[in-house]
DNA sequence: CCTATTTATTAGGTATACCTAATTATGCTT
DNA sequence: AAGCATAATTAGGTATACCTAATAAATAGG
């Protein structure tokens, strides 16, 4: 028989699995399913399944599956994702802030390494960045406990009335989105000032004190989270 | 059909095979057999056979290999077997350097994540570090060329009569050896006093100007590696 | 120089994590 | 409530990288 990487079928697979649920589910933990699994992931939704079934056979299961009904984390897997996550954002935070990566270039490096890094390095990393809270997207890091403060942001596509706003974070996901907003000055903390444009869809975007707006896709604004200024 | 990794066949295991060819094969490039490999990579002796044609068979060959008559490199395969040894190599010195590690820490971190290190990661440590040319143990890092300085130093159990020496570098493959000489203040650019026993086997070293003995068995004696000293 | 031991190879098999094609559920719409 | 589209599952297959057992080649000693 082979031995596995470590005890409880953590591969780099497994742990793309257990993020994935964990993202889709949203806070509410909602079940997700295979057909979305399978987009996320860039696989076949046969695949997904038959990973599936095998995780929730497993002696301390990280996911609750049941055929045709999606499947959510288990405790176990839970924990598990929100491990490979905290070690995402602080990689993230370390690669730009240690290493000088540019921001856009910061979350493919840390999507690998994130398997393959050590409680040490973790720990030794986050020391050296004073244990930070968040990373330079504006994303929480979740604690060594396992624990993720609630986002209470919302997406800049769910605004319901133009306003003043503060972005709280910017998706990693699309490096050529992230380099656009960089350079734009679209960056956590910043105050901006939205319309929604009637026909086209679309936002206009005022950031900080300029007086130019900017126009954004759809599939830029979705990448922004947003709060609203309360005064 | 599966797509791999990179371009030319490059795996962790693969690797793997890469760095030990090149370590047994030593500075003369010897043709490498397979039991050996098999007893440095803890695999089977079949098992390296069968990696060995799989490589032979490839496009770009990384190694050139002739049935039982063992092994070496091609110029590719020394390429990239260099490649990983210079990330190994920096990788020790950044988690020490810059991470803080202890010294017999850091191999077994670096030997996991120099595979997954991308060019940028790379380069960047490099640059943090001042673009060193040995590690912490006295190894030195090979170019971005793919050039290494060659090894002028001799083992410590190759000491032919007794005498003055410098240590150039400590083995990192134990980490309860390295942890002994770190003790004991065996550390690179050290002087020493070796006398070897006459009747027991193994070593007696006088550290420093330290006037007390030390004996070294020949297990630990092996993991050194030093200069003559010419006066 | 022949045999015994060591080393290498071949043959056949396992586990992970994918795939495609075929089949079966689900659920929406009329 | 039946039909149809979408989603999910099952069945069967591939590639990597291991394994063991059986066989064959090389080498070392008498």
């Amino acid at each position: 028989m082979q031995v596995r990487r470590r005890a409880n079928f953590n591969t780099e697979s497994v742990d793309n699995y257990l993020k994935a649920i964990l993202s889709l589910g949203g806070p509410q933990e909602n079940r997700v399913n295979s057909k979305s699994l399978a987009d996320r992931l860039g696989v076949a939704p046969a695949s997904v399944t038959n990973m599936l079934q095998k995780l929730a056979a497993l002696p301390l299961p990280p996911v609750v599956y049941e055929l045709h009904r999606g499947v959510r984390l288990s405790v176990a897997g839970r924990r598990r994702a929100l491990e490979v996550l905290r070690h995402h954002r602080l990689l993230e935070t370390f690669l730009y802030e240690v290493l000088d990566y540019p921001l856009e270039e910061v979350h493919d490096d840390a999507e690998r390494l994130e398997h393959f890094i050590s409680e040490r390095f973790e720990e030794r990393i986050a020391a050296k960045l004073g244990h930070p809270k968040i990373d330079p997207h504006g994303h929480s890091i979740p604690t060594l406990e396992g624990e993720i403060a609630d986002q209470t942001s919302i997406l800049l596509t769910e605004v319901a009335r133009d306003g003043t706003f503060i972005i709280d974070s910017v998706s990693d996901r699309d490096s050529n989105n992230l380099r656009l907003m960089e350079a734009c000055g679209m960056t956590p903390g910043v105050t901006i000032e939205v319309r929604k444009h009637s026909e086209q869809q679309g936002y206009s975007v005022k950031i900080g004190s300029s007086s130019e707006a900017i126009d954004l896709s759809p599939e830029v604004a979705g990448d922004v989270r947003i709060f609203p200024v309360t005064k």
